[in-house]
DNA sequence: CTGAAAGCGCTTACAG
DNA sequence: CTGAAAGCGCTTACAG
């Protein structure tokens, strides 16, 4: 039987007081050379390793962000949340946090709301792809924690949010395609309880106002942000707008399952229908055709959100703002 | 200015003690039905939430996890992490554990250990991609924390841990390719620091001898797990090698790089060339050509890591055990 | 430069 | 069924 190790035993060894022992160890107080080095030698021979949880409640400090991430961002298949991810976790290991993954959320019913009680302690939250009225954020506002929103939140009036500029990256994709001559062109929009879905009607709608041309909400069809759902749904729209010249999806993974049921409709890309998706990941790329798509810069908003976030921790930063990154239109094979 | 409200305001407000509260809110001691009402009355007018760090320490317990991801599993590029954290996350829902997850690891040098005080606490860890001398493990040891290991460590004989079949799997491709005729098979191997790449030579090596053929250590090629890495170091064994008419890779990502790197070079795929990767990530098959890839189970993988991780640290597990999944070979355009 | 002691906000034997 | 109180292992004014 292993006894425990505590700041206590650490004290004694060193005939010190617990008080110096912790002074020493984080630096906050200047602690004399000789007693210094005593109490480094007893941690190291009593192999002692501070109770963080004690720490972090005496502190009130966790050096912990959470991310609520979102089943919006299909882990498995999209690679969008693995570059937020990396921009987040790169950032935060240079400012010193750690990162508490929310997994909870991402098995959210859609009326069932998760036990928020059961979150671990934070300093802050990242809260991704918000919904038009998203309970977690009003969780998180209520318990008085700073957070920061990736996307952004219905009511930005009074949030840190980092976001692409979602409308502008559709407007452009829609302009793109309307100036190569497509007139009917069909958006394969996410659920609209995302906010994201909501600014991507909005730059599609502006551009084709802006062109001068009509369109009709038949053609804005709302789908779960998965590859299966966009395959179905698609085939499905084939049948009823066959008429269509051009697609533009919401996500990258979308896009892959139209692709699939153009090809099994024999409608050639893009010679007969140009896709254009969003997301700009990996798979783009790999697919033939090679998918056109909008970058959305998601490893930068990942990491702007981190920053941001630990700068509101820090009380760095006190005033609501928020921070638009460019989106930028690669284009590809299949326009 | 708002009044903190902790365990004591509700128990003051209720007229009961905090450690009737505690109760009542557990369930851990039945409680009066009248006075449970006025508690959890006192809860909702109150809004208390409670200080979960607090509760951390006094109980000893925190219902969370840590996974110690590996930059092995580059998380910008490989999917292979994606399902195995979806596994992971999906068993620990029902479990009611939540995931740390451990940036650091992601982040460290060769021989710059990250610093392993910083951690959270944790009730268990999930320790991916062992190295043969793994830093990580013998840390969590020492702090005599339960853990198991995805992939196989080095000293197996102590450890839990959950892992593919992966010599057998890369017996079966090597076999596989030595059947259809290929002598020369070039195995484009991870960093020969991680234990997954030995299983991965050890598979190439037995069926080669099985079959009864001759190889040259030569035509086993190490490399960080990347797809850029991937395509160049096959730049140059293409013109130092030329003459293979297979190539076996680490994971799909290297796949990549490699199909690209014999597309810069006029090799046809497969009529030349043959290539299998491992993985079967979204990415093989939507690739063209599509990838021939051995399955490991990724998600399987995770989730019966997971499984027994709490397992063990409900203690429903004592003596050191592992579970191997069976890999399966999924044959597609490249070979 | 160092120490005694209160405090962080819970849980949990123990006693009644 | 309920409560008084010790305890979890740290940090941090405060005093000297």
């Amino acid at each position: 039987m292993k006894y425990k190790v505590t700041i206590e035993t650490v004290a004694q060894k060193a005939g010190v007081s617990t008080a110096t022992v912790s002074y020493a160890l984080s630096g906050k107080k200047k602690i004399s050379k000789e007693v210094t080095e005593r109490i480094l030698k007893a941690v190291e021979e009593l192999d002692y390793r501070p109770n963080i949880t004690a720490r972090n409640l005496a502190s009130n400090k966790t050096w912990t962000i959470g991310l609520y991430a979102s089943p919006t961002q299909n882990i498995r298949e999209d690679y969008f949340f693995n570059n937020i991810l990396a921009g987040i976790l790169d950032v935060l290991h240079i400012r010193k946090y750690q990162v508490h993954l929310y997994a909870d959320y991402l098995h959210e019913k859609t009326k069932d709301h998760p036990d928020l009680n059961l979150t671990q302690p934070i300093d802050g939250a990242l809260i991704m792809n918000p919904r038009i009225n998203d309970a977690y954020i009003d969780h998180i506002k209520k318990r008085n924690i700073p957070f920061v929103v990736i996307g952004t939140p219905n009511e930005s009036e009074n949030c840190f949010y980092v976001d692409a500029d979602i409308a502008a990256g559709y407007y452009a994709v829609v302009q793109y395609l309307l100036k190569k001559g497509h007139k009917k062109i069909i958006l394969l929009n996410g659920s609209p309880e995302y906010t994201q879905s909501e600014k991507r009607k909005t730059g599609y709608t502006m551009a084709y106002h802006d062109y001068g041309l009509e369109f009709s909400n038949d053609w804005i069809i709302n789908v779960p942000m998965l590859e299966e759902e966009g395959y179905h749904v698609f085939m499905q729209t084939i049948k009823k707008n066959p008429d269509f010249t051009a697609v533009v999806t919401f996500n990258d993974t979308i896009a892959v399952g139209v692709l699939r049921a153009l090809k099994e409709n024999n409608l050639q890309v893009p010679s007969r229908v140009a896709v254009v998706s969003a997301g700009n990941t990996m798979i783009t790329r790999i697919h033939s055709p090679a998918i056109t798509s909008l970058d959305m810069g998601a490893y930068e908003i990942g990491s702007k959100a981190a920053e941001l976030l630990v700068d509101v921790i820090e009380k760095k930063r006190i005033q609501p703002s928020h921070e638009i990154i460019q989106t930028r239109l690669v284009e590809r094979e299949s326009t």
